[in-house]
DNA sequence: GACACGTGGCT
DNA sequence: TAGCCAAGTGT
């Protein structure tokens, strides 16, 4: 038993935040938080934790689970693909693994949406196996702690930071252990702001000693940020059940894939808005010459990841849809029924603007 | 190994 | 403001 984790688990005893998934040994259900926790702060991830395992209480009912459904609910918590994974591992589990996760590092590795991170934090905190977790926090405190200058976004670092963390586990409860290294990290050895003066570590951390405590944890520099440009096409008509919006399922290798939108032309450049208009009605080939703009939006700004999207919203009204040939399918989507479509932030932000959902 | 993948809070 | 960062994973 070192000394480090001793005094560590003591602290956590003491200041740890009551959390849901911090109750339960259920596989699932930690299954479940750390994969909507991935990337993802407590904060945001809490109220959707919350109402899955309402909605699923067990593998089984996610297994069994509509694809729009999860989405619906996944909605607005963003990295999609989460639940495209989420899903599969489900069915995996009733199907390969007679419901029950395995109580084995590898195996848990072998599921879809379960990395390093995830499959450590399962068998530590579902099964008591000794395998340290070592996400951003445990980057930060550790690199931190012993002045290590190796950038956490290379594989070396990823394994120096595993070897060190593997050391100092040993002979510790691992559940114990792993959460407290992680709650010490995003209570005290934050990413801006430091408690430093209040760290119990504080004696024994190089990087405080040095007086470079926030030059830790050291990473690479990313690669600079794609500006597009998005001009979608809201085409609203009507029909004898109302009002309708011609609407799309993403499905090519993008962002939001698998989410809703709308007509949409893509510049890489700043265009006018009536030169987007009339490029997206010549490729669906809409007949109706007669229609009307009823909305030019402004533009929106939606920062990703990697890109900056700039949006800006047509909207237009249409007499009569006659024959609309888009190369893959559109949907008529009744006005009321647009809120049961998941959609991406910006155009729920988009459709709130406009009142529509 | 490099890169894509969302969103919101903070500075 | 623009950039950074958060309980990472898949390709």
């Amino acid at each position: 038993m070192g000394r480090f984790g001793r005094i560590l688990i003591k602290w956590y005893d003491k200041n740890k935040r009551n959390l849901p998934w911090r109750s339960t040994r259920d596989p699932y259900k930690i299954w479940l938080s750390e994969v909507i926790l991935q990337q993802t702060r407590i904060e945001q991830g809490l109220n959707y934790y919350l109402r899955f395992v309402k909605r699923f209480p067990t593998v089984e009912k996610l297994a069994a689970a509509d694809s729009d459904e999860v989405y619906k609910m996944w909605q607005g918590l963003g990295y999609y693909n989460r639940a495209d994974n989420m899903m599969d591992t489900a069915k995996t589990i009733v199907k390969d693994f007679n419901g029950r996760f395995p109580a084995d590092y590898n195996k848990l590795l072998s599921l879809k949406g379960i990395g390093n991170y995830t499959a450590a934090a399962i068998a530590s905190l579902a099964f008591n196996i000794s395998k340290p977790v070592v996400d951003g926090n445990v980057f930060r405190v550790l690199s931190r702690l012993f002045a290590i200058k190796t950038p956490i976004n290379t594989s070396a670092g990823k394994k120096e930071f595993e070897l060190i963390a593997s050391k100092l586990i040993s002979n510790h409860p691992p559940a114990e252990f792993n959460q407290a290294l992680m709650e010490f990290g995003a209570l005290y050895c934050k990413p801006k702001n430091p408690d430093c003066e209040k760290c119990i570590f504080i004696k024994g951390c190089i990087a405080w000693q040095k007086k470079e405590v926030i030059s830790y944890p050291v990473k690479l520099p990313k690669r600079n940020i794609k500006k597009r440009f998005f001009y979608y096409v809201l085409i609203e008509s009507n029909n004898g059940d109302g009002s309708f919006f011609l609407m799309k399922k993403r499905d090519k290798n993008d962002i939001w894939k698998k989410l809703y939108d709308f007509p949409l032309v893509e510049f890489s450049n700043k265009t006018e808005p009536h030169t987007a208009l009339n490029k997206l009605l010549a490729e669906i080939n809409l007949k109706s010459s007669k229609y009307r703009i009823v909305d030019i939006s402004d533009n929106y700004q939606h920062q990703l990841t990697h890109q900056q999207i700039n949006a800006v919203f047509i909207r237009i009204f249409v007499n009569k849809i006659e024959n609309i040939e888009a190369e893959n399918s559109i949907l008529l989507v009744n006005k009321n029924d647009i809120t049961n479509y998941p959609v991406s932030r910006l155009i729920e932000r988009y459709l709130q603007d406009q009142k529509l959902i």
